[in-house]
DNA sequence: GCCGTTTTCGGCCCGACTGTTTTCAGTCG
């Protein structure tokens, strides 16, 4: 998961300059990642796990926390975020106050940084790692790498020339692997469904259903998972191993395979009794937290729930689920949705039966950001018009760029008034066209329009498209000055972040909320797959801020409002109901909504 | 170190795999 727009990546000047916060609090991302190095440190030090867990889960909930944990622990309210207690809230405080926290300096001491590399090497854990270091005194890859070498590692006991190999080779690997990255959800989609459907064509095919984090739509996925039943497993599994996309492939067995495909993607089918169908799918679909956390919960009742089933201590009975509803029920929850899935809080209200009812893509009744051949857009008004009816909206805004936007993409005031008219001009059956713009937010916060153009449009979206590295403060000042314009109805991709590619812009997000729950800004959740901007975390503390929100596709072609499964994604993974998004309504009630009708 | 539908103390997921071992610890997903 990406970092929260409130925290800048390390090693970037986050000071601001002439800040009016005197000493600079350590921000989110800052304060989760010294807790995870104090969590690999003291497991190093041969620390209980569970201590070690527990920095882990400290470190996730702050770095997902909306509002800064350092303002948080002063006030010494950090304890309420789960997974966080005094001690650690103490921690916090230290980092804040003395910037450092004495456990890690100490601990930075007694393990030199290269014996935490080694820990993450595929095959070698902690426990091995601090052997190596004890016995043979590595402390870095290079060390360890010499070690195998001399085949002085399979002197130690435990140890043997297989480990050796096994060590060589990861030190190979992790080479190699420096140019792997996660793929966006859309390319993955895009090699999974072609997957699913080759799958379901063959005769021995019952069920086949796709698992894993590409079922809950994160942002970017590593691999694939699909489940399925069959009356032939062995067949399918052979089938699935001959497939033209796949490029390689396990021994296909009745159980299932494991596949390449020809983009490098790995794919693992499972094949599963139709009655074990719900565990399987449950357990494969995850998350890792959240299915850690059920098993506890399971535990508290006396239930042991794997892959397999679902173990009664009392009865001595396995229960095995057909459907996850079913898993679920009998753990006394309510069903969860796969996008809730993280461990984010699903659990507690799923047992209290307080989940939200998520939106869903059939609920947007309008698109409010798009593009035609006016600015960067490769369809005329009418033929974006006609795609968006064709999807069922009974509205639809244009909103080319503004006046600064780069060679060939810009609108001048004067094309912007011909635009207007245009739109004014056109009629289409079944759908209102709306004249809008998508305004370029200036370094200092002003708007590449005179308000009284603005005050000619129906929709003003504004959007931050230039100098994205400012310090955080600027930023900040520069975002809410836009949403403190009476004419800015939405604020466009407000973190900037682009998946896999390039980490928001530095601002302060709690300040920007505040701000849009003062005016009525809304803010956007901008459905291109690589944004996804908000993300879940920020869309999800918005709209507990009582800020609206809008799904918007940024389609630069009539194909690409497709993309509003993704924003809808998004908005589900952050818990948003349609109630939550102001484009589930007709055009009359979100203009009422708008900041200017306040 | 955190936390409470048995608990303010005593727990804290589950199973498979691997390499090295004659019964299992460590790692992984």
């Amino acid at each position: 998961m990406s970092q929260p727009p409130s925290s800048p990546p390390p090693g970037e000047d986050p000071a601001p300059p002439g800040g009016d916060r005197a000493a600079r609090d350590p921000t989110n991302a800052e304060i989760a990642q010294a807790l995870d190095e104090l969590a690999d440190l003291y497991e190093l030090d041969g620390a209980v796990i569970h201590r070690v867990i527990a920095y882990r889960n400290a470190a996730r909930a702050i770095r997902e926390a909306p509002v800064s944990v350092a303002a948080l622990a002063r006030r010494g309210r950090a304890t309420e975020l789960a997974g966080v207690g005094r001690t650690i809230q103490e921690k916090v405080l230290a980092l804040a106050d003395e910037g450092a926290i004495p456990a890690l300096v100490r601990l930075r001491g007694k393990f030199p940084a290269g014996l935490v590399e080694i820990t993450r090497l595929p095959g070698l854990g902690p426990r091995r790692a601090r052997r190596l270091f004890d016995e043979l005194g590595i402390d870095s890859p290079e060390k360890l790498r010499r070690a195998a070498q001399e085949h002085r590692i399979r002197q130690l006991r435990g140890f043997g020339p297989r480990a050796e190999e096994a060590i060589l080779a990861a030190l190979a690997g992790r080479e190699r692997e420096r140019g792997e990255r996660r793929v966006v959800l859309d390319r993955a989609l895009a090699i999974a469904e072609p997957l699913l459907e080759a799958l379901r064509a063959h005769p021995a095919a019952e069920r086949v259903e796709l698992a894993g984090s590409a079922r809950r739509m994160t942002d970017s996925v590593r691999d694939l998972d699909v489940i399925a039943t069959a009356a032939e497993p062995l067949a399918l599994a052979r089938a699935a191993a001959a497939l033209d996309l796949v490029e390689s492939a396990s021994s296909p067995t009745a159980s299932g395979v494991r596949l390449r495909t020809h983009s490098g993607m790995p794919v693992e089918l499972r094949i599963v009794d139709p009655e074990q169908y719900g565990n399987l799918l449950q357990h494969l679909t995850g998350a890792k937290q959240h299915n850690l956390a059920l098993r506890e919960l399971a535990v508290r009742r006396g239930l042991h729930v794997s892959e397999y089933g679902v173990l009664d201590d009392a009865s001595g009975q396995m229960h095995r689920c057909a459907t996850e509803a079913e898993l679920y029920a009998l753990l006394g929850l309510d069903y969860i949705e796969p996008e809730l899935r993280e461990n984010r809080g699903e659990l507690e209200a799923a047992r209290a039966g307080t989940l939200p009812r998520l939106i869903e893509l059939a609920d947007l009744r309008g698109e409010l950001h798009c593009h035609t051949t006016a600015s960067d857009g490769t369809a005329s008004i009418e033929e974006m018009a006609l795609a968006a009816r064709e999807r069922g909206y009974e509205y639809l805004a244009i909103t080319d760029h503004s006046a600064t936007m780069g060679f060939g993409s810009r609108v001048s005031p004067a094309q912007l008034r011909e635009q207007i008219a245009r739109i004014r001009a056109t009629e289409i059956e079944g759908i209102r066209l709306l004249a809008g713009s998508e305004v370029n937010i200036l370094p200092d916060g002003s708007l590449d329009y005179e308000d009284a153009l603005l005050g000619e449009l129906d929709w003003v979206i504004a959007s931050v498209h230039s100098s994205f590295r400012m310090p955080a403060e600027a930023m900040t000042r520069r975002i809410i000055r836009a949403i403190e314009h009476p004419l800015v109805d939405a604020i466009g991709h407000p973190s900037g972040r682009k998946i896999e590619q390039r980490p928001p812009y530095q601002f302060d997000l709690q300040r920007v909320l505040e701000a849009a729950a003062a005016t009525g800004t809304m803010l956007e959740i901008n459905s291109n797959p690589d944004r996804r901007d908000l993300d879940e975390t920020s869309a999800r503390a918005a709209a507990a801020a009582g800020i609206p929100l809008v799904i918007n596709s940024d389609a630069h072609r009539p194909g690409a409002f497709a993309v509003a499964r993704f924003g809808i994604a998004t908005a589900r993974r952050a818990w948003l109901t349609a109630e939550q998004v102001a484009n589930t309504r007709s055009w009359e009630q979100v203009a009422a909504l708008r900041p200017r009708n306040r």
